[in-house]
DNA sequence: TCTTCCATGTAACGCGTTACATGATTTT
DNA sequence: AAAATCATGTAACGCGTTACATGGAAGA
């Protein structure tokens, strides 16, 4: 049984082969949005899922001193994946050190506090901009077929979208009550 | 420097004394909105916390077999958390697991996919009743001071009713997609 | 009588981050 | 010439979860 960064790793070689770099790259931002991992964790996770059979690598020869190899998914891969996938996840407790200062705001000085606020508003508004040119690029790409992999990345992107959305706007409301 | 669970009870201690316990059931419900903790992590920190003078414990003896000790915040930790509370934050990394098993969905067989999205629709809607049922009672308790603790508890409140809202909204509109 | 709640602690283990280590190719 | 990017690995450390351990009081 794969840990949840193995099914994640499962997840972006379901799609379409990639080597271990590739791999890191695309862990800060399609499946970043929703799972992150360094390469120290990934390259050691690779060699578990090989051991398991759920992947397999071909050795390429690319720049660098080592050899580096390029991984698919297997079919006992696609089959764990498929049954995690279709799995139920419990509630997950959500983790916010932002939301965990914010509660403890009353100590500080008003005006530092509206800085603050003011600055982590910016910050998510950044992101959502980031979703927006994301959530662009999908509908320029034409309609997409519902259930298919595209739609399901186009989804995530949404997702993104109205969270931040909800964010922003209560920072707004949140700056406006304290004046 | 403390830990961010450090942060997390000096910000319960700032409001009122609490004992261990009572701590570890506030990291469930009222600060666990945004940070959990169990009791194993909770004793130690309380002990570094003393150590470093930024709380203080008065022995008192309740049930069990152990003394137990009511904690209260200390003009020290009283300064260290109101300085933590007005530093920005990095952007954080979002972790999610069924956002993770959704991207894979696409594997899944249809009418299991569809299962499961519902069912993760009828969690976070049972969230968002939460959220909306501690709202109405800050609604009732009559206006706050913005800039209070009790406003900032308030406001955390809000937060999580709409970001709930809109994940909701998400699902009804994803599970309408997949027909 | 059994279960739940009150109440506090330690130990083992796994995951994730930071740092250490190496070196070629491409861009500024 | 320097910096960034490509590319892969190991080691140390800290945080968080699960499990182990103990025992009184209250309610079903």
């Amino acid at each position: 049984m794969p840990s949840t960064l193995g099914y994640a790793l499962l997840g972006l070689l379901a799609r379409r082969p990639r080597t271990g770099y590739e791999l890191s790259r695309a862990m800060r931002e399609p499946v970043g949005f929703f799972w992150t991992a360094r390469h120290s964790q990934i390259y050691p996770e690779l060699a578990k899922l090989e051991d398991a059979g759920l992947i397999g690598g071909k050795v390429e020869h690319g720049p660098g001193p080592r050899e580096n190899r390029r991984y698919s998914i297997r079919a006992a891969g696609r089959r764990a994946l498929a049954q995690w996938a279709a799995s139920s996840t419990p509630p997950e407790p959500s983790r916010s050190v932002e939301l965990l200062k914010i509660y403890s705001l009353w100590l500080a000085d008003p005006a530092g506090a509206r800085d603050i606020l003011r600055e982590q508003r910016e910050q998510h508004r950044a992101t959502l901009e980031r979703y927006d040119a994301l959530a662009a690029e999908f509908a320029d790409a034409g309609p997409l077929e519902p259930g298919s992999a595209d739609f399901l990345d186009a989804a995530s992107v949404q997702r993104g979208r109205s969270v931040e959305r909800a964010v922003v706007d209560w920072f707004d409301w949140l700056l406006g009550e304290l004046g």
